[in-house]
DNA sequence: TATGAATGAGTCTTCATTCAT
DNA sequence: CATGAATGAAGACTCATTCAT
């Protein structure tokens, strides 16, 4: 934030109290329609007039559609990942503490940012996604990886699941979090069997991996 | 099949082994294509340049790109779709077993057809996703329901956990195995530890799968 | 109509009692589909599609789309020219007695090919008409020309209207008739009080063209 | 027009005789294409090449081709109807005054826009007409209406000829003058006679119009 | 005679991008 | 800071035409 004043200061604009950055409110806009019809299917046309302004201010904030791409993800979704890779204290002693953390973790952030799921879901887990190579560079790839060697260090002594692939329980937590969030709206169809709340949602996800990592038996089979 | 061998012979073109029918051809290019890079990121041109004709034979074989993605839809993807939501044998009675079920049948048919996963994940279940609408259509509704019911039942016999939303099993046994298949190159590249073969795959989700379903505090809380 | 019999018959075809000509047929469909929606907005497909065969077909009995257009001008329109311009015995003799014979030439035309009158104000006597060039060569000339002299001559003599040009007179009574004819629907629509029956429409034009032609001051003023 | 010409002048672009609003050039090009050769046979590229711009300016002032010919019919064609078709005074007491007003009017016109002979014949009054349908909204049904049982009730009164039909009147006096504009240039190279001035071409209308709605029995038959 | 397959050229339309103001 | 004007490139789709069968 303090950065963002910096910038704005040095820019001579009025301060941000006075309006919303239009800067802001194109991000804004570009992160959600990304995440409600994809990155290729929104024009920038779309973007400025949700914003309410014309295409050509879209290109004036961001030189280029990609340089606007690579806005989203570096101001609106890396810093999510940041947040939601920091490292859990105690994760060696108590390795099944990780999974309400993450869970936790994750549903807060969807809270403020109801765009996430969908948008994670499309564009960044899945082969292909039109951000998922923009995405590597803010990924913390050391604490990734520490979170796996961790993982496989308690499972060697025995405190999960023998079964488990130490190196998939980050993405399985994480990911089956963000899928269940990312279908909300097509199990209601599907169902009608009206929506799950939030705090059955998180009851389940929570018993599930916890459960299914701690498993029956114990230790590297 | 054989009818098509046949006109291909009668026809005297070809061997059938080198020019299967067109239709199939660009059906496959799009199919694959759509996996890639999503749908909206796909023209018709590339479809037909992959297949080695011109944008015209595409709309020659599917009037318009609409009708050609309802096509990749009826005949490539709904299939499957009944397939994986085939009733599971005995499923009332050992409601445990049906992890391993679901997640064989899915890993076989991604056996066969690899642009599944990142397909079903990006334009599938993905909210906005540009086959979901298609989609509905083609899913065995009845079924699903009736799976969760009985999955309601087992639970309050107390065979699972009872933290667990049985409405979410179907999704979150289908969807976790999906997910992890769709992140198989991603994580790859995220950890760089080399691939995780498809044997450790199936038995960490089984493991995690069966062992949360399982539980260990049984019957509804 | 011989001659269709002789072509029938040195390209081998069965004799035109079994089926109607496809060419006929394709004729048939160019040339009401000429007038419903013009020439421009005609395609091979939709004149194929129309006589139940496909367009590789009008291809096959009309080398291009440019001879199909020929071919209907030489077939249908031309021969229709012939008869309403056929010269009118008396003419000189009893000028006004023109009127009632070419608007009732033209009504008895059109009461067999209802297409006549749009096609004609359409594409033949409009300025640009894609035909227009075309049916040049299928008018008589010599007899337009003859006829303009006579009327000349007739008004020199005072048996006709002084202020008339005589140039303009089969113009007039001939394109008049077509023009109403061409303007039913219009009409009707516009003024919603019914259909003009055919009778009346004669009447009209007859007495208005007679009496004008006829004139109250006579001779070239 | 003024305030067309302060803008061009505010902006400093070419002089304001070159360079009127593109989009009134626009126009003017796409009414005399659609004149010239018809609206099925005019694109886009050929309205947007004559008028000095690239085919994109054409959907920029005009979303759509749809959009463009409503404009045309709003803004060229329309408000001619308005002036032709307006009251014209003492048409009751002098019933066959009408004629020469309407002969003037249309070609006075007529004179400022030359294209409207041909579309009017082609597009407008022709069944089938790509403008007939746009156009009817432009019409004043109630003066169209209106003149018809005023001409009926002159007739009544054996002011007109009584084989006359009152609700051809219009259409035959504005209709004919339309048609024999029309074929201005055709008649020039069937007749090969010179051309007839505008001259005689109003005193044949008038002439025959007049005499031939006079009639030589009155009263309605 | 008849057709399905195939295509190049052209049409309408959209879009990211630039630029003068 | 903000925009209207302008465009080249590309996308979906159509159409007349050809050709092997």
């Amino acid at each position: 934030m303090a950065s963002a004043v910096a910038r704005t200061v040095r820019l001579g604009r009025r301060p941000a109290s006075a309006a919303p950055h239009i800067r802001t409110s194109l991000l804004d806009a570009a992160t959600s329609l990304f995440a409600e019809r994809g990155v290729a299917a929104t024009t920038m046309a779309t973007i400025a007039a949700r914003t309410g302004v014309t295409a050509a201010m879209v290109h004036y904030y961001f030189r280029s559609r990609d340089q606007l791409v690579d806005a989203v993800v570096a101001e609106r979704i890396g810093p999510i990942a940041l947040r939601v890779w920091a490292p859990i204290p105690g994760r060696a002693a108590a390795p099944l503490e990780v999974v309400p953390v993450i869970v936790r973790r994750v549903l807060k952030c969807v809270d403020a940012m109801p765009w996430l799921p969908p948008l994670w879901v499309r564009e960044v887990i899945s082969e292909g996604g039109h951000l998922r190579e923009r995405m590597l560079a803010h990924l913390p790839t050391g604490q990734i990886k520490h979170f796996a060697l961790d993982m496989a260090a308690a499972q060697k002594r025995g405190r999960i699941n023998a079964d488990v692939e130490p190196r998939l329980i980050f993405i399985t937590i994480f990911g089956l979090t963000m899928l269940l969030l990312a279908t909300y709206d097509l199990r209601a169809r599907l169902l009608e069997t009206g929506d799950i709340d939030q705090r059955s949602l998180e009851r389940h996800l929570i018993a599930i991996l916890t459960d299914g990592l701690a498993g029956r038996r114990r230790g590297k089979s």
